[in-house]
DNA sequence: TGACAAGGTTAGGCGAGACTAACTATACTG
DNA sequence: CAGTATAGTTAGTCTCGCCTAACCTTGTCA
């Protein structure tokens, strides 16, 4: 049987992403013009006024903004609490982006905000301290993020990552999607059951080559060479087999 | 005025998270299994049976796969890409939460099963790379990952992150939580306004040590210390400013 | 062949989160 | 101090995902 959520509505302190991002909005405006006004919440949020009124209601009954019709708000201790914490993890995952990976600020700013609702507090540990971790060694040895950035100039360049473009990240596809007579790298094998597992136990490891040679009228099933074997696919195993087009 | 949401709704490709997670769930089990169960769907998600239906037609009316009531479920062409790329993400974001930040695999998993609807190709494009970065420099001079541990190792272990220890991440606190007499360092500044502006200017960078001089009766001002300045601040401009105590 | 178990579907409902439209309170201005 | 613009609230509705309970299908086995 499952978990029932028959918790009190009362103030069980469990927010919803939602409600962190009105919170974190509150938080930021206050900061910044010293009072948070719902219009302004709206408008950073992109959402309606009524909307707002909603969020504030909820967050007053779970005690963590002040709130009264028509009045100012503000943020209660534990609110304020809350929503630093939210705060500070947006921060190291934006902060991750942009200065570790090199994400464009404005995405960067886009992604962690949903992705501060996601990762649990011991992932964001972890990326902290993998950042502290990146200084370090910067500081020591080589410069990390410039080093990196050199790194990934030496890559064939993908840079148009329109939002539309979906279907492939970086360059990465399915073995069933390569044309015969190419040959691709693996990156990774998703799953290891049936000839996945068949192929992962003769040794196939991520960087190996792999050459198609002759798809099926219909795309299934696919042959394949690799490591001097022979091999015959069917679409759905080659579809978990990622691999790169070799220049 | 905002953008309406008029599209036909016939096969617009726009997969919600939950529609992801679904095409996923079938990726995976029709890859083990040879096909998916409504039922094994339902496990994996842990939702009723009667959720899979539901999801089953709309995937179906997305042409993304092939759906007859009663019927097995099997995945259209681009059920099967969209069901790759979604797979591919996850393994992505999975392996360097296993790999690089050394975070334990269930955690990881679940992290990476939300993370995998959040984050945009241009991220992870970026993170793959890193990754393959860091693989690089890790032949060349010195194996990051083990090095990495080798420094979390030495860093004041924090390492009961349960569920419900939401207050402190990391042991990273607000300058607003540190009790008088206490010194700490100063992690990041959030928002660059008011006060923290004048702060920033005065060329306090993360790093810096602070120290905490009187605290009034409601934690209202703030009396610090920092590179010999004396300053007063307000709780909420304290509560921005994010430090970790010094031992 | 016919009964039954297991899997799948339908119907109805609920909560979260958002929206629009209409109404009310507050604040500014002459 | 009235009048109006601006901010905020209320009421009602919609969509998404999910649930439970009851009902159907299919395949199996005596």
């Amino acid at each position: 049987m499952k978990v029932k959520k028959l918790m009190t509505v009362g103030k069980g302190n469990n927010l919803s992403a939602s409600l962190e991002d009105y919170l974190e909005a509150i938080f930021n405006l206050a900061g910044e013009s010293g009072t948070a006004r719902s219009k302004d919440i709206a408008k950073t949020l992109s959402v309606a006024k009524s909307s707002v009124t909603g969020a504030l209601r909820l967050l007053a009954k779970k005690e963590l903004v002040n709130y009264k019709p028509y009045g100012y708000v503000t943020l209660t201790d534990s609110g304020l609490a809350e929503a630093a914490r939210v705060a500070r993890k947006h921060n190291i995952i934006k902060s991750f982006f942009v200065n570790i990976l090199g994400v464009d600020t404005d995405l960067a700013q886009e992604a962690a905000c949903k992705a501060e609702h996601v990762l649990g507090p011991a992932v964001i540990s972890r990326l902290l301290d993998f950042t502290a971790f990146l200084n370090e060694i910067s500081r020591k040895s080589c410069p990390v993020a410039d080093e990196f950035k050199k790194f990934s100039k030496n890559r064939l360049q993908n840079s148009d990552f329109s939002r539309k473009e979906i279907s492939k990240v970086n360059g990465i596809i399915g073995l069933n999607e390569v044309k015969p007579g190419q040959k691709a790298r693996i990156v990774n094998i998703i799953g290891r059951s049936g000839v996945n597992k068949r192929i992962a136990d003769m040794g196939v490891v991520p960087g190996t080559t792999v050459e198609v040679q002759r798809v099926a009228p219909l795309g299934d099933p696919i042959d394949v060479k690799l490591k001097g074997y022979h091999l015959s696919l069917r679409k759905e195993e080659a579809s978990k087999i990622m691999v790169k087009l070799e220049r």
